[in-house]
DNA sequence: AGCTTTCTCAACACCGTGTCGAAAATTCAC
DNA sequence: GTGAATTTTCGACACGGTGTTGAGAAAGCT
């Protein structure tokens, strides 16, 4: 699996893994990951059930594997506003707009890989490695304001965890409870509330780009 | 189940019932609720796994009737606060506290209860209520607040409804990683990313018990 | 005591998981 | 193309946990 694997053309066999991928995040879409059966998640790839042991070692392993796909996809959400800086409310908002995008769609199995405890050795180890990836760029953001300037109200890697987790609880709850909020509202309303945590800044701040004062 | 279970002396099968409960907060204490067999659960009450199903219909509703005997102690920790006025930082910080030691001791299954996306119906529409409950407390003391003239950043249900889960997964991200924070300073930073989250406020503001300004 | 309700548990059927090894399909070298 | 090597497929099996049933033991009541 680890570097061996790499120069070959696509033979049938990756086909058949990436159906699986493919197939794993249709079905995860439909019903809870513990409802899904191996046997399902086969039949969808056009294969029988034993034979998804010669791709996968367990439903976790892969879902582990559709997360890790989605990996990139979810840190570009986020890398503009990471990499600005000064408060710029427009980029932060555009990237949780894409955010929310997702988890409409993936909802269903980003709560159960992001959220759930303890989803599994495999889950485990590719989202926490996923998390701490987002974690330390969002830290290293906020220490780079402080060192401009802007106070920031505790240990910034305390403050980017919680920041992140609202984040994902906002999006899981969104989707969890779809008519609940009206989508631009909810938007609007977590910009500024990771405004609010991260910077201790109201709406009238934004506009002012002018770090200095506490 | 409902009204008529009333009135009766606690007989030897209540016994058992209230022997499985306790034994389930143990027992869940130790392992995931996943891993943790029926049979396991029955030794621990000193029955066989058959005798399990007299009591509960399942695994799941066993942890339902163990998170609603938990409801009691969970409201009160918060209720100080929200029946509070003003900003009042040292009530809110007693409640958090009482929560993190809740959760420092039953955070494993807390967690699977409150955190996990599908814990299975039972355990959902307690929960459910459980949080409707909080969110609902909390949302009226901002609406409270609000007329007292203290700016509330966005819609009341919703920041109550970001506060309570920060609370929540901030709580069970302590118990999944117990070393990364002192606890003093995270229970500090809690405090006042709730106060800032939901007032807009910093900590300079939090002796002035003034409202009035934005 | 007798009768009724409550409780207990062994035996059973069921379903999903994961393993194995033999056969089929594919790929590669010539 | 042809044959050997490799990759892929799948039926059959063993295992473990769940939930049900029905007969009988224990507890409660009068």
């Amino acid at each position: 699996m680890p570097a061996i694997k790499s120069r070959r053309a696509p033979t049938k066999g990756d086909q058949r893994e990436q159906a699986l991928v493919d197939a794993a995040r249709a079905v995860f879409r439909e019903k809870s990951i513990a409802q899904v059966t191996i046997d399902e998640l086969a039949g969808a790839a056009g294969i029988a059930r034993s034979g998804f042991y010669f791709y996968f070692e367990s439903k976790q392993a892969l879902l582990a594997a559709l997360v890790d796909q989605n990996l990139a996809e979810a840190d570009l959400e986020m890398a503009e506003w990471l990499a600005a800086d000064g408060i710029d409310r427009d980029a932060l908002r555009r990237g949780l707009t894409a955010g929310l995008a997702r988890w409409k769609a993936d909802g269903r199995w980003l709560r159960e890989a992001f959220i759930t405890p303890d989803p599994g050795p495999e889950v485990k180890h590719v989202r926490d490695r996923l998390i701490d990836q987002g974690c330390t760029l969002f830290s290293k953001r906020i220490e780079r304001d402080a060192q401009a300037g802007r106070t920031v109200p505790g240990p910034p890697d305390l403050i980017a965890k919680m920041a992140v987790n609202l984040r994902s609880i906002t999006f899981a709850d969104a989707y969890a409870n779809p008519g609940a909020h009206n989508e631009d509202e909810l938007l609007d309303t977590l910009t500024d509330a990771i405004l609010r945590l991260v910077y201790g800044v109201t709406p009238a701040a934004y506009d002012e780009d002018a770090p200095t004062a506490a």
